[in-house]
RNA sequence: GGGCGCGUAGCUCAGCGGGAGAGCACUACGUUGACAUCGUAGGGGUCACAGGUUCGAUCCCUGUCGCGCCCACCA
């Protein structure tokens, strides 16, 4: 017997033993020898991660794909594995130190602290992992892979070496993104951008005096968002802060960085500026002497037209320094602190205040405020205004990066850009939906060189060594550096290995193929690559997608998908993109918890048609949770009547209306699921299926069939095909369903294997997930539709009819056939269990005349009477049929506007033409009865 | 400054050139031997607004309003 309901909990964990003991998800498993290969490598998790949202929904999506592949025949590998996450995990590492007390990093050296990290990996790492399992996810775990486990770094050795010979990897000294509190360089699309927007108002010669308290106060509520006006003093006059011909006015939303000012850039055509062009400037509270530059960066049309050049601190800046040959005066330490004693850039040239001096190890917001106090002090501050704008953050540590000078790894991917690009536009690759292409080439085709290096430990060591006189060797080993080294000192020599790791990007731009054994020439990157489906979210395309192509190209020659589906991203309830450092992640294994894994998994597959944005409703999760009840009693109501498996059992050979008409519905299905998976329709997939189970087999197929299988005195012969048809359909249920509700359709699969019938023939099949996709085709029954059809109009309509004529629920009326033709007679005849037993009719008679005091009804042409005498109120009736002929009316009256439109009849397709023709027909028909009915009424 | 998306039933969302849909919520009735995590029937929408294209527009085009996202070096 089996329970009066689903337990998913212990289902669950049941079943995952069950496919884990099977191996059911080896690659290729069960598949035949020329079977088409169909991989999907996972967007890796961060070990660090715990299942959010997101990885719901995009390994729902990847999982309903490789399920409904593998049944389908192929040769499916879904490859698991993780991510390293370099700063993610080193600092889930370091708080973990600090909350134990012990030492830090620094403290403990870079190889205990590798050690620490490793350890913490094999203890944590695999929480993601068996959150995914607990969602069904049916990767073939035996060849899960870690962005840096043995094989993978060989790969990311080999890709470095190779792009450093290709030319592509360089190391450059120039402006970088620099995260001050993790102390590393961070790539462009690792940098925010942050509105910001100030209130503080203030203006010199006004009637308020500067008071730096209020702009304290004031930045401390929008740290961006103003902008500043200075005055700088011009060489050899006696400045003046009332006389505009003694300095030069320029405007800045970073004021500490004047301290690094070495030039100030006027447009050569300015009309009021350019006259000043070749004189200097003096440089407030620093005293340095600064040039005023032509350069056309200087747009005249913004701030005052005069620029305040700091190549050191800024992008634009670096470049106009360049190009005029101004000095780079770095004025930060690499925690963004002011940096001045022993600064030889600055001081070089300079002739300090002691109160700008005393500047030195301020923070830069602080100094930011001291250095604007200092210069409203010695009046040069003119004004502040605010400022919209916006401010570059670090996407993970949320602080203000700051342009700064070091030396980088970079890649130089504009020429791999060019065949990723390629491969999109010849369709090599495509994008669903479509619309992201755009976006791909976008920005491809604008692509920055990629910072690659990065100030942490845990991540794969760039492999670069340098000698003593800083000559670098960029080898897969050590021993392969030395020998380089050997040839080019003509001797032995020290060298040292360069510290930084590799943007956590980089490893995983190999994935798809990285995975797959490369650079061994393995089986499995001969089968698999390219890969069949990439399932992602859009954001990231960028970081990951496109990268994935470049590499690809660039190593395989060949794409690494060929289809890339971008799916909705989940959201917190303010927009936000989810993410453990922010905290608002919403925990998905609750709803698993409570609703069970396949009702989320449903939901989502369900919501999958959505735009951009999920906002997840737990209302629809329970409503599939429902879902899964219903069938589940379901398979109760057949084990109850003796519906099991019945050996040989021909689907095409099925005699009985009622058995064709649902495996014709079947059919139906299936083929609207079959269609909706493969092209990323999965909301389609999934509401056919839904619409299927529910609305099709439980609310028609099983009410009538119960007569047959319970009434008595039925035709035996009857009653064990529709008991043999009762059981099959539950097997196609469960294969039809199973890409969706992995675990309900396997137990129901093992309950119903367990009621006495025999089992299937192959070895293995005792899993759903190792069954073929069901093959309906040639089941589809015009007839068999036809005839249930009409009885469930008929039903429906009698239960419509007793509603609105008020017949109490429990009253047993009887049902009159008027003049019905020997077709419908029959049909009658045979149905008659069914519809007293679902319409609540007490016999079924066939007369010539509609017997009085009855409610009526018209069904396909054929017209009924439920003759209520005294239990109806005929005003009632009357009131029915009279709204219901006024609604034909005004059918009527439609179509013949349209039939009467001589444009209409021109223009329309003449199937248009045809179907309106038939609507007013029927219309016409029906209303000629309702008439009748209304006149015997009267 | 560019680009993209969304605005459909009370809520969460499908549909997207030819008669407005689902889940949940709501109303009435119902313990008929699978299921109250249920059944039956029902109410509820000028498909944001304004123009245009079309025989026909929720759907295509243009604009407006509202919401959101992505990209960009704007003092």
């Amino acid at each position: 017997m089996m329970d009066k309901t689903f337990e998913p909990a212990a289902v669950e964990a049941r079943i995952s033993l069950a496919w884990e003991k099977a191996e059911a998800f080896k690659a290729g498993r069960g598949a035949a020898a020329g079977a088409e290969p169909y991989c999907i490598v996972i967007p890796p998790p961060n070990v660090t991660g715990s299942l959010h949202m997101g990885h719901a929904l995009n390994n729902t999506l990847q999982d309903v794909l490789c399920r409904f592949e593998r049944m389908r025949g192929k040769d499916v590998l879904w490859q698991p594995g993780t991510d390293h996450a370099g700063i993610a995990t080193q600092m889930v590492v370091e708080r973990k130190l600090a909350a134990e007390n012990r030492s830090d990093r620094r403290t403990m050296g870079r190889e205990a602290f590798l050690e620490e990290v490793w350890r913490w990996k094999e203890e944590s790492g695999g929480t993601i992992v068996n959150q995914l399992k607990r969602l069904g996810a049916s990767c073939d775990w035996s060849r899960e892979r870690f962005t840096m486990d043995e094989g993978l770094s060989a790969a990311v050795l080999k890709v470095f070496v190779a792009l450093h010979k290709q030319g592509l990897i360089y190391r450059a000294k120039r402006l970088v993104n620099w995260d001050p509190k993790f102390q590393t360089a961070i790539s462009d699309l690792e940098v925010l951008q942050v509105e910001a927007s100030g209130t503080f108002k203030w203006q010199s010669g006004g009637e308020e005096a500067f008071d730096a308290a209020k702009l304290d106060k004031a930045l401390n509520r929008n740290p961006g968002g103003h902008l500043y006006y200075f005055n700088y003093p011009l060489e050899g006059v006696t400045y003046d802060a009332g006389d505009p011909s003694t300095f030069i006015q320029v405007a800045t939303t970073r004021p500490e960085t004047m301290l690094g000012d070495s030039g100030v850039a006027v447009h050569p055509e300015n009309p009021t500026l350019a006259h000043l062009i070749g004189r200097n400037a003096v440089l407030p509270l620093v005293g340095r002497l600064i040039p005023i530059v032509p350069d056309a960066y200087a747009d005249p049309e913004k701030g005052t037209g005069a620029v305040k050049i700091t190549p050191a601190h800024d992008f634009n800046d670096f470049e106009v320094g360049k190009r005029h040959k101004l000095a780079i005066i770095n004025m930060l330490d690499a925690e963004a602190r002011i940096l001045l004693s022993d600064n030889e850039d600055f001081l070089e040239g300079a002739s300090p205040e002691p109160e700008t001096l005393a500047l030195h190890g301020l923070d830069r917001f602080a100094a930011r405020r001291a250095v604007v106090a200092l210069m409203a002090a010695r009046g040069h501050l003119a004004k502040i205004e605010p400022h919209a704008h916006t401010v570059p953050h670090g996407d993970r540590s949320d602080v203000v990066i700051e342009p700064w000078l070091t030396d980088q790894w970079y890649v130089d991917v504009k020429p791999l850009a060019q065949r990723a690009l390629q491969a999109v536009r010849d369709g090599r690759t495509k994008f669903t939906p479509e619309s992201w292409t755009k976006v791909y080439y976008d920005w491809l085709e604008n692509i920055e060189p990629w910072c690659v290096s990065r100030q942490l430990w845990w991540g794969h060591q760039i492999p670069a060594w340098y000698g003593p006189d800083g000559e670098v060797f960029v080898a897969e080993s050590e021993a392969a550096a030395q020998a380089s080294a050997l040839s080019h000192y003509g001797g032995t020599v020290q060298l040292t290995r360069d510290e930084d790791v590799l943007d956590t990007w980089f490893s995983s731009a190999l994935w798809p193929f990285s995975t797959l054994g490369w650079p061994e020439e393995t089986a499995e990157l001969q089968r698999y690559y390219p890969t069949a489906t990439l399932v992602t979210a859009f954001d990231i395309i960028f970081f990951w997608v496109a990268r994935m192509m470049m590499m690809g190209l660039n190593f395989m020659d060949e794409v690494p998908f060929r289809d890339v589906y971008i799916h909705a991203i989940v959201r917190d309830e303010k927009g936000a993109k989810m993410s453990k450092s922010k905290g608002n992640v919403i925990d998905p294994l609750t709803l698993v918890d409570k609703y069970g894994a396949d009702a989320l998994r449903f939901t989502l597959a369900a919501m999958a048609a959505q735009g951009r944005d999920i906002k997840l409703s737990t209302a629809r999760v329970e409503g599939y949770r429902n879902f899964a009840t219903k069938i589940w009693n379901a398979a109760r109501f057949a084990e109850m009547n003796g519906c099991a498996r019945a050996e040989g059992f021909d689907p095409a050979a099925v005699e009985q209306p009622l058995n064709r008409w649902i495996l014709s519905e079947a059919a139906r299905a299936a083929e609207e699921i079959a269609a909706g998976i493969p092209s990323f329709r999965f909301n389609d997939a999934a509401g056919a299926a839904y619409r299927f189970v529910w609305n099709q087999f439980c609310d028609w197929y099983l009410e009538l069939a119960k007569p047959v299988l319970q009434g008595e005195g039925v035709d035996p012969a009857e009653k064990a095909e529709t008991q043999a048809t009762v059981a099959h359909l539950l097997d196609l249920i469960c294969q039809l369903l199973h890409p969706f509700m992995p675990f309900l359709t396997e137990e129901l699969w093992a309950q119903k294997a367990g009621i006495g019938a025999p089992r299937r023939q192959a070895a293995d099949v005792d899993l759903v997930c190792l069954t073929r996709w069901p093959d309906l085709s040639g089941l589809a029954d015009a007839e068999a539709e036809a005839e249930i059809g009409f009885v469930v109009d008929l039903i429906s309509d009698i239960r419509s009819v007793r509603s609105e004529v008020n017949v109490p629920a429990g009253t047993q009326a009887p049902l009159v056939l008027v003049n019905a033709s020997a077709a419908t007679r029959t049909i009658i005849e045979t149905w008659r269990p069914m519809i007293e037993r679902l319409a609540r009719i007490a016999g079924i008679s066939f007369e010539s005349v509609v017997p009085g005091q009855s409610a009526q009804i018209i069904v396909r042409g054929e017209v009924a009477a439920l003759p209520l005498s005294g239990i109806i109120d005929l005003e009632v009736e009357r009131a029915r049929l009279t709204k219901e002929a006024a609604k034909l009316d005004q059918d009527i009256a439609t179509v013949d506007r349209k039939l009467g439109n001589p444009d209409f009849m021109a223009r329309a397709p003449e199937e248009i033409v045809e179907e309106n023709r038939e609507r007013r027909a029927a219309a016409e028909a029906r209303k000629l009865k309702v008439a009748e009915a209304l006149a015997r009424l009267a």
